[in-house]
DNA sequence: AAAGCCGATGTAAAGGATTACATTACTCGA
DNA sequence: TCGAGTAATGTAATCCTTTACATCGGCTTT
């Protein structure tokens, strides 16, 4: 029933505990026999170290959490893939935490790092956690917090990010060179900086071909529903492009705009974001934004890792490149 | 820099640590006034208990490891919701680990269970990993182990299933209600119980119909890719209805179906497996088999929550119930 | 042969919270 | 008024490891 401690380890070995601890992190201090007998003793009893025991007496954790506003979304499974690699690297495990999108649930894992469970926090969302204020106003930047994917310069949180406003633009140059003049856009929800900056990017877009008013705008949340949704409005304003701020969405709309009678690319074109493994599995093929995922993960972690080893990091803010994907679901007008 | 202790709150309340201690976690055993002082302290000074020496004292983490083969899998993603909804409510959370379906990180993860940073593990996958063999063989189904979704009778691990024969024999018998004789199947890798499960009730329909023989078989992994790589034989091989045990995989194989030229439903009928939330924006709608995802990652919890209490658990096996969702992927043939 | 060094191991003090048990100061009933 | 009972709080042991420092032979050096 109870586990073996390294009491009973040192006992057995006749040893002392000191000289199990020694055998199991520093090895070449014990010398030979001493550290087979100990060995062979640790195995025989199934001997693992008491983890909490060790964060209290190291006051370190070895573990690094990343939350996701949603771990149902499979870009951000592709992100975490990344950390973990780097983190693994690093000497760290990685702690999933999925906040649905909800702010309590946000307060309930940064609370994590208070407690000391974990030494950092990589959070993929929008929104700094309300309990970890006071930690970015004593600590500033060498606060053991990374922003990924998301970017808000107000709350001064090293991160690690794509140009949003770029690859918005990027999308709509797409859309606009294929011929399309009627051109919609489903965004994210307003409190998030990444669906500004790609909105800001596309007006940019439209505007230089002077179509800034010719673009409708509409409000999603990244969820297939939500486009499939405002696609009826879509097809009554003559649209004959849309942007999606997701590839779910840009999934929901084209299987919308199929519903309506509709067919993507033919009738209309679309445009997603992400670059999900699912993407060029499915009719037609989307086109999409790639975002390099599983870099956005590495490098945060290897950016959390510089602060934690106490470097001071001049680096805060990493932009990473995007890149358009054409497939099937972006079509010539006419 | 470093973080206030109990001593120092006890220190500034005017009071000992056990009160401070009491305040925290039995409010009621501390009077009125005592408690408000010392709650002040703990606000003013942003206290938080340190989770490792509370965790050293009590034994118990109040953590629940949750280990995924593919994080990426959107099924996966409804499992852990189900499971994090159910171990907030009995007082636990939840850490999830992606073994990308590699023994040696699921080993990683279960020494997490050795080390007593968790207090139980609920894995998703078909092995047992390695290391918990002599733990289980120690307690048996008194291990705080719980296996979900997957089902291996000889490991003697309690779990958390639907019936996947009589699934696979729903999704076959579909087909042939609608006229089909030549059938494929696209199954996962043999090493997982699971799709021996759903092939021998498929096979077991078949039979039934006398169409045993005209059954082509092909192993895939559950991957997109993986059914895609399989199309072109199955055309070959005349086949009119499919049944892939993935959702993942009939979008793959209804891709690579139209990449050869013919449309899913009207040459080829598809029935998935999962019921994955893009299921239904999918072109054409996935006919596929739902499982109760969430339930089965809260039956899940609930018992391994029962086992860690220390009731002796009679329940080791839960079949919950599955059910055919019919879209537009499958057409009766002609 | 004395002094100094070194490698191997032991001793014991943290690390921070919880809690059984001890103590204190009241209240209440007879 | 005394003893019992009770509510509130304090004391100190405990959870298990890690590690600075002490100790102890034995070896080298002069």
């Amino acid at each position: 029933m109870s586990m073996p401690t390294i009491i009973q380890v040192a006992a057995m070995a006749g040893v002392s505990t000191a000289t199990v601890s020694r055998v199991l992190s520093h090895p070449d201090r014990v010398a030979e026999p001493t550290r087979l007998r100990v060995l062979e003793v640790v195995e025989s009893l199934g001997y693992k170290p008491n983890v909490a025991a060790r964060t209290l007496r190291t006051l370190r954790a070895a573990k690094i959490l990343v939350t996701v506003p949603d771990i149902s979304n499979p870009f951000f499974a592709s992100v975490i893939r990344g950390a973990e690699e780097a983190a693994r690297d690093a000497g760290y495990a990685v702690v999933v935490g999925d906040t649905r999108h909800d702010p309590s649930i946000e307060d309930q894992y940064a609370a994590m790092l208070s407690s000391r469970e974990v030494d950092g926090l990589i959070f993929l969302g929008h929104r700094l956690p309300d309990n970890l204020r006071p930690l970015m106003s004593k600590q500033g930047a060498h606060a053991p917090v990374v922003n990924g994917c998301e970017y808000s310069p107000d709350i001064g949180v090293p991160s690690v990010h794509i140009d949003n406003a770029a690859a918005g633009c990027d999308a709509l140059e797409h859309l606009i060179a294929l011929g399309h003049r009627d051109i919609g856009v489903i965004t994210g929800p307003h409190v998030s900086p990444i669906s500004r900056d790609r909105l800001a990017g596309a007006m940019q877009a439209a505007e230089r071909h002077g179509l800034a008013d010719r673009l409708r705008i509409h409000v999603g949340d990244y969820s297939a529903q939500s486009a499939a949704d405002h696609v009826p409005d879509l097809i009554a304003q003559g649209v004959t492009g849309l942007f999606c701020f997701s590839d779910e969405m840009a999934m929901g709309a084209i299987s919308a705009i199929r519903q309506a009678g509709r067919i993507c690319p033919d009738d209309i074109s679309v445009v997603g974001f992400d670059d999900l493994p699912l993407a060029r599995f499915f009719q037609p093929g989307l086109t999409t934004i790639a975002q390099p995922k599983g870099h956005i993960g590495q490098q945060a972690v290897e950016l959390l890792v510089d602060i934690l080893r106490g470097d001071d990091s001049p680096v805060s803010q990493i932009t990473l490149p995007h890149e358009l994907v054409i497939r099937s679901s972006t079509k010539r007008l006419g």
